[in-house]
DNA sequence: GCCGTTTTCGGCCCGACTGTTTTCAGTCG
């Protein structure tokens, strides 16, 4: 057995370039499949190397997209950390085409040419080359193209990758804010990885419908954020942004809105199957329409679009072809939570811990935005560096909510605050507080603070031991992952619902924007067991009630609907749903 | 290489833009 277990992210890297490789020797079709095995292992949570070890072949075929001869690659991925076919190619092309490929106009056919002509294998070899002016006299290069590789280059280098949705969404409000307030600007919709509301994104994609293309074009070419063009044309244009993110904006006609909104949402998987079903009833499916020959069946809206196909209206954040498509076909698809209906937020920190404002402060603002309930969850002891509370301290805060909430009730005020703490779990499962006065608190979450790095069994017995205490009714960010800073801790996530259905522990999708966590694909684990779960904000500030959007995207993107979160409830039928209610 | 209530063989989504060319291949989404 290879002793390094490859992430997903390592094996579809492996397929990507097994793709290029094919592509470079004109293959037809092959490079597509290994393509589309790449982009499904990327999202996808569950470690394919451990089917691999646990089910063989038979498990692996089961995921979409991988048949039996790529099944039998990623076996021997996971044996022996290589596979025949692709040390060949590695062999007789020597060329890392993966990073070449990183410069923004290069794909696999060029790059053979670069390596042929000029014996260009990587970034560095690109960059002498095209600074020696020996790419413009290649065939089908010129001034132009080589250019356009330095430009590329540059982009590489402080190439900042995917963006958290969270610090970027806002930004991009402002800035569809702006394009509608064009004059010529009929409808204005951010679509994209941003509309899917995918945890981290990539680029801006801008959609806008007018009669008057070139009005547009000209406003947005003149804002002062675009760093760079990159192409454009009457109906499109790609640039990119100070701040670093590529933007592509598209124009339609109105009566087209929905099939571009519909095109350019994507994902590009769900695209194709749309598609392919226009297809085999005789029809063309395109980002100006849903056509029979040259007549419109539909393209003014995106329902129109899918009830034309026979299919039910799919939200944007179901769009990743992961069985929303039989699911509209069999009217299966859930009423997804929606984004007004939490009632309350039951994690919260305030300065009694590391929190920057007091509870009064945070309650207040609770209610500005709608919410009927907060719990205080400050830290607890096992974590000085936060002030954590000890028993002390957590009975005086008791205390203190006890009487904010009577200064509340009199000025006739909406709000409820409950009482909680958001106790560590220790290394071997036992929390850092007595359980007297964990009894006391309306609402406990318990959390994975430090010892990240337990083997899996261990770190799954250390959580479920702390489940199993009949005090905690919540697990606060369940696998404890930091997006782009920390790998989340090994967990057996099945082995946690399972014990989440028997204990009547109910696991946070904590809205925080580098958590999200649960993240969507175990929260349909969740959803398909039945076990409870919550959206909180884990907000330690005033302003941050704001994340509490981005936990009810995760949800909805994983397929959750009201009644598995339990904090849709108004605040009596919340605290007798808890374990101790 | 994958896939299948029209198929286990014969298909495999669709269009915009660029750069280099005089009609299109390559790249991108």
């Amino acid at each position: 057995m290879h002793e390094e277990r490859m992430t997903n992210q390592e094996i579809a890297s492996v397929f990507r370039e097994m793709a290029a490789y094919l592509d470079m020797e004109n293959v037809q079709f092959k490079p597509r499949a290994y393509e589309k095995v790449a982009y499904t292992l990327e999202s996808l949570d569950e470690s394919v190397s451990e089917t691999a070890r646990i089910g063989g072949i038979s498990a692996l075929i089961k995921i979409p997209g991988i048949g039996r001869g790529i099944a039998q690659h990623i076996l021997d991925l996971v044996k022996d950390g290589h596979f025949t076919e692709h040390d060949h190619f590695k062999k007789a092309i020597p060329v890392k085409v993966l990073d070449l490929m990183k410069v923004s106009g290069l794909g696999p056919k060029m790059i053979k040419v670069l390596w042929k002509e000029l014996q260009i294998r990587d970034l560095t070899d690109l960059e002498t080359a095209a600074k020696a002016g020996r790419i413009r006299r290649l065939p089908r290069f010129g001034e132009k193209s080589e250019q356009k590789i330095l430009k590329g280059l540059e982009f590489v280098k402080k190439a900042e990758g995917r963006r958290l949705l969270g610090f970027i969404l806002p930004e991009v409000r402002g800035l569809e804010k702006v394009i509608a307030a064009y004059p010529e600007a009929l409808q204005v919709e951010i679509a994209g990885s941003i509309r899917r509301r995918r945890e981290t994104i990539g680029d801006i994609d801008i959609l806008v419908s007018t009669s008057n293309p070139d009005g547009v074009i000209d406003r947005f070419l003149n804002l002062s954020l675009i760093d760079h063009v990159y192409g454009k044309g009457p109906t499109k244009i790609n640039v990119r942004l100070k701040n670093g993110l590529d933007a592509d904006l598209r124009i339609v006609p109105e009566e087209s809105f929905g099939a571009a909104l519909c095109y350019f949402t994507g994902s590009k998987q769900h695209n194709i199957r749309l598609r392919e079903i226009a297809v085999k009833k005789g029809w063309k499916l395109n980002e100006y329409g849903l056509y029979e020959g040259d007549r419109l069946i539909a393209g003014r809206t995106e329902s129109g679009i899918y009830m034309a196909l026979g299919l039910s209206y799919v939200d944007p954040e179901l769009r990743e072809d992961l069985g929303e498509i039989d699911a509209a076909r069999t009217r299966n698809l859930p009423a997804l939570i929606g984004y007004g209906d939490l009632k309350g937020d039951l994690q919260i920190q305030t300065d009694w811990t590391d929190g920057a404002n007091t509870i009064e402060e945070m309650a207040d603002a609770a209610e500005a935005t709608g919410l009927e309930y907060i719990a205080i969850t400050d830290h607890t002891k096992s974590l000085p560096m936060t002030g954590g509370s000890d028993e002390k301290k957590l009975r005086n805060q008791i205390t203190a909510v006890q009487t904010l909430n009577r200064k509340l009730k009199l000025k006739k005020r909406k709000i409820t605050i409950l009482t909680g703490a958001e106790v560590n779990i220790m290394k071997d499962g036992s929390l850092d507080i007595d359980d007297e006065v964990l009894a006391e608190l309306d609402v406990v979450g318990a959390a994975v603070h430090h010892h990240f790095d337990l083997p899996r069994d261990e770190q799954t017995q250390r959580v479920v031991r702390a489940m199993e205490n009949p005090n905690v009714d919540i697990l606060f960010h369940p696998t404890s992952r930091a997006i782009h800073r920390r790998a989340p801790i090994e967990l057996d996530v099945d082995a946690i619902i399972e014990a989440a259905g028997r204990t009547g522990t109910i696991l946070e999708i904590d809205a925080s924007p580098e958590r999200l966590d649960l993240k969507d694909e175990y929260i349909r684990k969740c959803v398909e067991a039945g076990v409870r779960m919550c959206i909180d904000s884990d907000a330690h500030a005033t302003t941050e009630f704001s994340f509490l959007e981005f936990g009810i995207a995760q949800a909805r993107r994983g397929w959750a609907t009201r009644k598995d979160i339990i904090n849709t409830l108004p605040v009596k039928r919340f605290l007798a749903s808890l374990k101790k209610g």
